[in-house]
RNA sequence: GCGCCUGUAGCUCAGCUGGAUAGAGCAACUGCCUUCUAAGCAGUGGGUCAGGAGUUCGAAUCUCUUCAGGCGCGCCA
């Protein structure tokens, strides 16, 4: 219907002649969209007073004549022209209850589209270092990435969903280390660095370490070290290396193995699985010239914009506004962390996508400018990635901000709040703010019985609606698949209801072009709000037979439209509560 | 100092590619369960959309500026 009107307004625009530009910019800048208020009517276009205020010309008198074309089509109930210039348009009761039909016919692809055209989409999210298990900031991440990824799938979009493993760094040294060291406490006075990995994780995976592996060299580790925290790390590291090297390289890559699969277990009870993790160790390393790392550098080098300084080769990064160059292999010899994220990057447009979306945790907004240079730097457009940011979350218990900061080793997992609230309600609430927002998570709330707590007052709505049906279909079984009473107009209670499943699918389809999942919430949200006011004040199956189906069949659509909503978000919904 | 995010009801937040009277929930106060799930519904009160200036027929929304809060500014990852 909105397109017909919207071809409608074309002729109407190209009828005032103006130029093509011009009418074009009319169209964009206004829409034609669903109204609010049903009060007002079914739909409603601004474009008159776009158009009234780029042509210099009176909203009313345009909004009148376009009145006129529209009602000479005799396609719409009622056309007024309202306020300061909008078209406010009633379709017809049959045009207008189709909806029903149309959700209980389509199902599950109800709200599907193919405005994504097939784009091949990449998101990389969560990418945590594998030093420990996931903490409640990954989670959001988790949660957001995964939301858009359905969305954009749902949408239309070939959608590939990668994990990042940093394997290749300090940090997983440092983990080998502090599992080194549990291994052999009772042999060196239970000494243990300051920046040591603590958590109880780490002596779990020495203890599920072959028996075979040999670790007796360690025990002679030496017994004094820097006083700097930073320093003595990297000196016990340097010093159990040296001691056995082989060993060494068992346990480094048996505690990765074991994180990387707890992770990806914490990851499946969250119901987020990717489609590829890829290990930044795969890059290979700079000596290797056949590397990803080695080439991207060194194509960086031929076209010109990386230099060697310093005895360190430094990327000009300035091409996207970053404020300084940047180093890409250190004046020792080795790649910074920034030249693998280059590689990656290089490596990641290079498997062809259309479209790369990395979420990122708001603490690395300064690194967006240089991978980003580092893109234009490669011959890639830097529109080809979008960074999307996930501020931080805090987790309030009893009012209390929750601790979480990994080296310490006390903390608050991911896994802990699955097991606290449950995958959905995490989801739900990780996803009821717009992400590059500070959220304050109340666990007390997601735990309340409360119309605050949104989560349970969304799945009520859709419990509700199936427990009717079940008790429907106990007191009769043969219930007309036809929706007569509301069709023809002598039951009219349903129609705010009718009117919000309309919205679904442009609701979906905003939340993809924004990538903003909260929008669906909030939608899930009224709709709910909106049945719960039609259950308290019409007793149903008490109503004559011809209602009961009507309503029956309206009902269902409602809990079809719910189901999506969650579906698309990750979370089940409801059978019974 | 520079950059990013934020500031809307007492509290937690929607609304932001400019559009109709700025919306929810909580908290406060009133009502509604011998009938389909009260984790529900209906109602009342509550606003300098942080302050100021500008653009516009029209600004919570765009621009500039001030103030307040969060985060980031390594040859760390």
């Amino acid at each position: 219907m909105i397109d017909i009107i919207n071809r409608e307004i074309k002729k109407f625009l190209s009828s005032i002649e103006r130029d093509e530009e011009e009418i074009n910019l009319v169209i964009n800048k206004s829409s034609t969209s669903i109204l609010d208020d049903l009060n007002k009517g079914h739909l409603t276009t601004n474009i008159c007073m776009v158009a009234a205020s780029l042509f210099k010309l009176n909203p009313k008198d345009l909004a009148n004549s376009l009145k006129n074309q529209l009602d000479n089509l005799n396609l719409f109930e009622n056309i007024d022209v309202a306020g300061p210039g909008f078209i406010n348009i009633s379709v017809s009761r049959k045009d207008f209850v189709s909806i029903i039909k149309l959700i209980n016919d389509k199902k599950n692809s109800f709200g599907a589209s193919n405005i994504g055209n097939k784009k091949k989409i990449q998101i990389e999210f969560v990418s945590a270092n594998p030093t420990g298990p996931l903490h409640v900031g990954h989670g959001r991440g988790a949660a957001y990435g995964d939301a858009i990824g359905r969305i954009l799938e749902s949408t239309g979009s070939i959608v590939e969903k990668e994990y990042y493993v940093n394997d290749a760094g300090r940090q997983i040294d440092i983990l080998t280390a502090s599992v080194i060291l549990k291994l052999i406490k009772n042999d060196i006075g239970e000494y243990f660095p300051q920046n040591a990995y603590k958590g109880k994780y780490v002596e779990e995976i020495s203890k599920k370490l072959d028996q075979k592996i040999d670790i007796d060299e360690f025990k002679k580790l030496n017994n004094s070290f820097s006083d700097d925290p930073e320093e003595e790390i990297d000196e016990v590291i340097n010093n159990l290396q040296e001691l056995n090297s082989d060993s060494w390289n068992t346990i480094k890559s048996f505690s990765l193995r074991k994180i990387v699969s707890s992770i990806e277990d914490d990851l499946k009870l969250f119901n987020v699985n990717f489609d590829k993790w890829f290990y930044e160790s795969s890059l290979g390393v700079i000596e290797n010239t056949s590397s990803d790392i080695a080439s991207a550098v060194n194509k960086l080098k031929k076209n010109g914009h990386a230099y060697e300084k310093d005895k360190a080769i430094w990327l000009n990064t300035e091409i996207s506004g970053d404020d300084k160059h940047r180093v890409l292999i250190r004046d020792n010899g080795k790649a910074t962390y920034f030249a693998s994220d280059v590689a990656y990057h290089k490596n990641k447009v290079d498997r062809g996508f259309d479209q790369l979306i990395n979420i990122w945790g708001a603490d690395h907004h300064g690194y967006i400018k240089r991978i980003e240079a580092s893109l234009e730097c490669l011959g890639t457009s830097k529109n080809k990635l979008i960074v999307k940011l996930v501020q931080f979350a805090n987790i309030l218990k009893g009012g209390k901000k929750v601790k979480m900061s990994t080296r310490s080793g006390e903390f608050y997992t991911l896994k802990n709040l699955i097991d606290d609230i449950g995958s959905d309600a995490a989801r739900f609430y990780y996803l009821s703010k717009q992400a590059d927002q500070h959220l304050d998570f109340d666990l007390d709330l997601a735990k309340s019985d409360s119309k605050e707590n949104i989560f349970y007052y969304i799945q009520y709505a859709h419990a509700r609606i199936i427990s009717l049906e079940d008790k429907a279909n106990q007191n009769s079984s043969n219930f007309k698949k036809a929706i007569t009473s509301i069709e023809s107009g002598d039951y009219l209670k349903c129609d705010k209801l009718i009117h919000e499943i309309t919205k679904y699918p442009h609701i979906i389809n905003k939340a993809a072009l924004s990538l903003q999942p909260h929008i669906i919430i909030y939608y899930l949200r009224d709709l709910s709000q909106l049945f719960h006011s039609f259950y308290n004040d019409n007793h149903v199956l008490s109503e004559k037979k011809e209602n009961v189906d009507s309503i029956l069949i309206c009902l269902s659509a409602v809990k079809q439209v719910i189901s999506n909503g969650l579906n698309v978000l990750g979370i089940s919904p409801m059978q019974k509560m």
